[in-house]
DNA sequence: AACACGTGGCG
DNA sequence: TCGCCAAGTGT
């Protein structure tokens, strides 16, 4: 005979998942019993590494209409996907997005493998996107952890650990809550049960599934979960970039394939520097660990020449096609050279 | 283990 | 306004 393995809290969150699940287009919704294609489902847990659901939506339309397949996107040109990223940030994963893609293609005969440990071979995937495709993909049991996860069963336990020293209690409470069938649909409610009722500043326990499971609802105060590390303080760098203009076009470089917006088209400027630089910046930009200003410096063709500076010139009326990164839309802007 | 790595939105 | 935050991975 066989036995339900299904805990009392998956079977909770499931009866609220098949009545609530966002309708999302890398997702199958339950009840049909079909699983979503591999590649979107890779695809759209990349993009929405560390990114919101809000912008992944359209530019995942975008590339699964341009590249539909594993094997279209193993042939593109590394400068139409590194531009199709551009604004979606942390570029690594443009770089790792092709690298696997060639990976699949090459060694796996353009079929995403269902094994984690294989998964996890490959470039860009990690221990949550190996089980998130393992159990949204492929139907496996797998224990998926991912930020929402985290705020949801710390909340749930009452964890008094600190991220990220608490992961491993998380990781341990979630895997004895995974049940063995619908193990993705269990952390995919989670996940919708996290957006929707225990968002990170904002809670609505009088309509959630497991208000009576939950800990932190009890001790009475659940934004109190997940406790954090405190974090440093961002320093400034400053630098500068250089415009330089000619025949109605501007000069673009590459950037080196490592460090800060690797591999992306940028403007051609001069290093970042730690602590004191000008006050007047003309473009500030907060990344994750620091806070940049620059200053616009016009610069001539036949400066930028004897300089060396390795780059093509770009029509200033293509600038959207170029695919730049924010931090240079921004000066673009400033220049007045794209239409609003 | 701790840090590098983007960006836009929200309270 | 501004710090926090979002379906993490690589080193």
């Amino acid at each position: 005979m066989a036995v339900d393995s299904t805990s009392p809290i998956a079977a909770s969150l499931l009866r609220w998942y098949d009545r609530h699940a966002r309708d999302l287009p890398w997702r199958i919704l339950p009840g049909r019993n079909i699983t979503p294609d591999p590649y979107r489902v890779w695809m759209s847990e990349i993009m929405l590494q560390q990114t919101t659901v809000a912008t992944v939506r359209e530019r995942f339309a975008q590339f699964v209409s341009r590249w539909p397949t594993v094997v279209d996107l193993a042939a593109a040109a590394d400068s139409d996907v590194l531009a199709a990223w551009a604004g979606l940030g942390y570029y690594a994963r443009a770089r790792n997005l092709l690298a696997c893609a060639r990976a699949v293609v090459e060694r796996h005969g353009g079929i995403f493998p269902q094994d984690e440990d294989a998964l996890r071979a490959l470039p860009g995937i990690g221990p949550y996107t190996a089980a998130a495709i393992a159990a949204f993909a492929y139907g496996h049991r797998a224990v998926i952890v991912d930020g929402n996860v985290e705020r949801v069963v710390s909340r749930l336990r009452a964890i008094d650990t600190p991220l990220p020293a608490a992961k491993a209690n998380i990781y341990d409470a979630m895997d004895a809550m995974t049940p063995a069938h619908r193990a993705g649909d269990f952390a995919q409610a989670m996940m919708d049960l996290a957006s929707a009722v225990c968002a990170p500043k904002r809670t609505n326990c009088l309509i959630c599934p497991l208000q009576d499971d939950c800990a932190a609802r009890r001790a009475g105060d659940p934004l109190r979960f997940p406790l954090k590390a405190a974090r440093k303080q961002r320093p400034v760098r400053h630098g500068e970039v250089w415009w330089v203009e000619r025949d109605g076009a501007v000069l673009l470089v590459r950037r080196p394939d490592k460090g800060m917006l690797g591999g992306m088209r940028g403007l051609p400027g001069s290093g970042w520097i730690d602590g004191a630089g000008s006050d007047v910046a003309d473009v500030t930009h907060v990344f994750t660990h620091f806070e940049l200003r620059l200053k616009i410096v016009a610069m001539s063709p036949a400066e930028a020449a004897r300089r060396g500076i390795d780059g093509a010139y770009w029509p200033l009326e293509q600038l959207d096609a170029a695919g730049l990164p924010t931090l240079y839309t921004k000066v673009t802007d400033k220049m007045g050279a794209t239409k609003a």
